[in-house]
DNA sequence: TGTCGGATAAAT
DNA sequence: TTTATCCGACAA
């Protein structure tokens, strides 16, 4: 698996950004992330996600269709990285809903898989469990950045290919959103049960069991 | 636990 | 011009 997967690995197509948000925050649980830089490839299984579903959701960067530079990328065709930053830190998210309906899923930690020796020179950290387990460590991790705004995840040199398909998947609460209202508690993030490279631990509300 | 960093956008 | 944010490093 490894090297030998990333190198076949190849961007999932358009239609399978085209479902709803909800549902593509599940199914990019187990699916791999690719980011081609000077330095090499690195790749990881995306094993937490959260859905934001702007129109009617408060902890949404675009509630009630906000448009603004920065939320504008969200209003294009799904499947687009939308990248912002949050104090000194890169947030990667994969825009949802189609055009004119701006919704996103925000990739919130990874498991490693290709590049790991890329990823150590980039982030200070003791394990490889510490590398990529949080929204700003994974970009970092990576090599995504601002200029990775806008960019298609069906091309590279940042796209989104088949992975593994996860047995359980747990969904609760989203994370750091506690002034947002009655949506703070919208069972909106999702990770793969008993993965111990999700950010952090929480009861889950509800989990789905995964067939075959 | 708490502080701070420093882009973007809302609130004042 | 001030405050808040889908976070993380570090101090204590």
């Amino acid at each position: 698996m490894k090297e030998e997967t990333i190198f076949n690995a190849k961007p999932l197509p358009q239609i399978f950004f085209e479902q709803p948000t909800l549902e593509l925050a599940k199914t990019l649980l187990g699916k791999l992330i690719v980011k081609e830089t000077d330095d090499g490839i690195t790749a990881g299984y995306i094993v937490e996600t959260e859905a934001y579903i702007g129109p009617m959701d408060k902890a949404a960067h675009s509630y009630n269709n906000r448009r603004t530079p920065r939320t504008e990328v969200m209003f294009k065709e799904s499947g687009m990285a939308y990248t912002y930053l949050m104090h000194t830190h890169c947030l990667v998210n994969v825009v949802s809903g189609g055009q004119g309906n701006p919704e996103a899923v925000l990739i919130r930690a990874l498991e490693p898989v290709a590049g790991v020796e890329f990823m150590f020179q980039r982030r200070k950290a003791d394990s490889p469990i510490q590398l990529t387990n949080g929204p700003g460590k994974l970009t970092k991790a990576m090599g995504i950045t601002m200029k990775d705004y806008g960019h298609p995840l069906t091309e590279p040199s940042l796209f989104i290919a088949e992975g593994c398909q996860p047995k359980r998947i747990s969904s609760g609460k989203r994370i750091g959103i506690d002034s947002s209202g009655e949506a703070k508690d919208y069972p909106w993030r999702f990770w793969i049960t008993g993965n111990q490279f999700v950010s952090r631990h929480q009861k889950a509300l509800k989990i789905f069991e995964l067939p075959e």
